[in-house]
This record gives structure tokens, sequence and C-alpha cells, in this order.
DNA sequence: GTATCTGCAAATTCTTTGCAGTCAT
DNA sequence: ATGACTGCAAAGAATTTGCAGATAC
């Protein structure tokens, strides 16, 4: 969640240029609890550029990702969703209505734990819980 | 890892029928630790049952899903990977060569944790570590 | 000025679907 | 006997790639 000088700054100490759509994307991100994909970013912004495509979104994420701005999620849909929240956290996923939710709980022991177990230098981890979100279960008690 | 025996009354008794394919494509999950996709399945089958297409492998995996005998898994590559080992555990994926190792480990009290700090009712989880696994540590060490 | 970036279109890849013939029950 | 299943080919959908013109520095 940094401000538009300090990713300026960071996108160009890693070689990357400075532009328009790079910072847009990013706030989008960064103003969102949604974990978008390319698809929601793109509908997003198309009022403030029309004429982004989607290459530019996907090639951005992926720049994003690597200078360690953004994660990539995979809650086993279709499409990948991006995550400017850089906290230690989970991700819990209504199998109803498919929404997503931050869990903000951190789990560095038990990292530390399967490092010990496994052979594996840790560098990240992605937790992902699945279920039925509060309003979701109250639609279906009142259906029954 | 069920017997054929056990796989064939789960499978009539959900109201789908038996088939060779079906009861081989479950036994190639059965006996690897390597967390295949549909094409690794495919290749493994296509010297005993050389007319098996993709779309059955895909068809099966997910009727395979549904009654629980398997997980499909999303490490973050472009295709699913499916896993017959039903037991609480986690996966851990080298960023170097790919290959998805078990974590035999419980995490039922972080479930316990999240249901309650969450309003959501937990049915399932799926927890991925990503590093550097042993053999690559040890590969790269020697270049360096 | 020049190397990188954007945006378009085409290509690629994984997965799904429709359908005719086959098989399980 | 019949409803479900397989296998093929075609379709679908998310993502990537190539390239020409535009832009950051």
């Amino acid at each position: 969640m940094l401000d538009n000088k300090k990713v300026t700054e960071l996108l160009r100490k890693k070689g990357f240029k400075v532009t328009p759509q790079r910072l847009a994307i990013y706030n989008v991100l960064c103003n969102t609890k949604s974990h978008p994909n390319a698809e929601m970013i793109f509908n997003k912004l198309q009022p403030y550029y029309p004429t982004m495509s989607l290459a530019t979104i996907y090639k951005t994420v992926d720049i994003l990702n690597e200078i360690g701005l953004i994660n990539i999620l995979n809650v086993g849909e279709d499409a990948f969703r991006y995550d400017a929240n850089m906290t230690s956290h989970a991700h819990i996923c209504c199998t109803e209505c498919g929404r997503i939710d931050d869990i903000m709980m951190n789990f560095d022991n038990c990292v530390t734990d399967v490092e010990n177990q496994s052979s594996y230098n840790i560098e990240k981890y992605q937790f992902y819980f699945y279920g039925v979100c509060a309003e979701c279960k109250a639609k279906k008690e009142k259906v029954s």
C-alpha cells in the first residue's frame, strides 16, 4: 500500500519505467478489498483509461508481483486474482457467492514448523480456506 | 486411497457408473506422489488405454472430486493438479523445478482459529508453501 | 534519442461442450 | 433397454506474444 511517490521510486530502482497505467493499476488494487481479477481491474479503469488493454494489465501485474508490490492468488477459479495487501494473511472464499475475504492472522509459526520438517527454504506461502459466508448462510436458512 | 471395490461401491452409491477408465484414473492418482495434472495422467495411461481422451480425464476428475475421492490443487501454474491423498495435509512447491511435495502436518487448529475469527463455516482448506527444494539448493550452490 | 511500454490482434494453452456411437446396469 | 459414458473434434476462455506506434527518461 505505498503512495505513488514510493511506487515510482521502486519501479525506477528495479529498472522499469513509470507509466500512468502502472500507477493506476496498482492504485485500483490498493483501494479495494475484493481481490479483483484482470477483467475486474480492466472494467474499473475503463472510464478513466478507455484505450487500456487487458494485455497491459497482465504485463503490469507481472511486474508488480516481481517487485514485491502485490500477490497473485489462485483460489481455484479459472482466473487469477490480485492483492496489494502484502502483510502476512490468509484468504477465505465463499463456495456459494465466490467472495474472497482476508483473514488477518499470522501463520509464521506454521512456516517455521514446515521449514523444520521439510528440506525446503520457504520463501512465501498462500493459505486458502473455503466455506460459506455469513450472508449466504442466512440466505440458505431463509429458503429451507 | 480406496481399493477398486470400495471405489466401485462409492461411485454406484452416488449415481455414477463404474468404468475401467474411471478406476484407472483413480489408481494412477493413488500410486503417485507427484500430484499430476491432466496431461500427466493421460501420458501415464496412454500405453494401457491408447484411445482414452483428455476430455474423459477432465470429466472423471470432476466426478472424483465431487464424491470426495480426490482434491484439486492450484499451485499457480497454468494447469490444475490432482491428489488422491485426502488426509489433512499441505503442499510445498519448488520455485526452481516445479516439484510438489506433501507436508504431512495437521492444521486443524488453524481452522478452528479462523472459524472463530471469521463468520464463515469452513468446509476445507488448501495450504501452499513455496520455496527451493533440497536438490535445487544443492545445484545452485555448485554453480556459484 | 533510444530503449521500453502500450494497445491491438493473433496465437497459445488448458479446459469444456456437443454429439454419435458404445457400454454399464 | 436405456440412460450414462467415452472419445473425437470443435468451441470457449484466460493469458501470452509479436509488432508498430507512442512515451518515459
